[in-house]
DNA sequence: TGTCACTATCGACGCATGTCGATGTCCTGC
DNA sequence: GCAGGACATCGACATGCGTCGATAGTGACA
């Protein structure tokens, strides 16, 4: 993985890495419809009005969400696009060493005449 | 997902947000023999040591790097484990929404009744 | 028009984190 | 025993981040 493509991943990632933005993000999937107004996440929380909307903004930002307004309400929901993102990078990743005999290698940047 | 659920998941999370980490992830997974020690990794950051080594402990302590030291060397292997884990975690979520009509549901926090 | 409810933004505070230089620890080879 | 290399730890610094209270913006309703 180049320094680049790391850098696609990152703030994914940066934006899941947080107990309240990962919560947040399961109960708009598993909220009625798949979508959620503020007003139906905050009581999940004890945290203030404004932390809720930060984090939500977090995870708009990242691409996580999608926003949308209607009346007074403010309706978010998941963005397929980002989740896969995440179950490719990590699907792609384990394969590398399912049951490999694990050869011992010797270490190349300090050369090997130790 | 409930608070201790996402209390589990959130250190794996952390501890991949950062552009340095995940490359040193997907390096040692790539490397010759699944494994890699701190002299074949550095050379791959513009990086002092003690940062390399600041977050190859941060990987080991979020479980996602195992740690074996043979003679001068240490050498680090992903744990397959730690990685299922996080394919678990997504693979589970994007199911939820993958073609749904979506709905319009009224918030039920706030009633109905505004 | 005035009021109320829902949500976002702002400014501030404290804590966590990434990075570095200096140093310590452990092993190897002479 | 001594020198040198590989790696970890420590202390310090700057930056980022999560949280709050206060406040602004916007739509609904009487």
């Amino acid at each position: 993985m180049t320094a680049e493509q790391a850098a696609q991943v990152v703030p994914l990632l940066k934006a899941l890495a947080d107990p309240v933005r990962i919560r947040l993000l399961s109960l708009v999937l598993s909220h009625e419809g798949g979508e959620a107004c503020v007003c139906d996440l905050q009581p999940s929380f004890d945290l203030t009005q404004p932390t809720i909307s930060h984090h939500l903004k977090v995870l708009h930002e990242a691409g996580l969400l999608h926003r949308e307004k209607r009346g007074v309400w403010v309706y978010y929901r998941a963005r397929p696009e980002a989740l896969e993102a995440m179950t490719q990078l990590f699907a792609a990743a384990p394969s590398a060493t399912p049951a490999t005999p694990v050869t011992p290698a010797a270490p190349t940047a300090a050369g090997a005449g130790a």
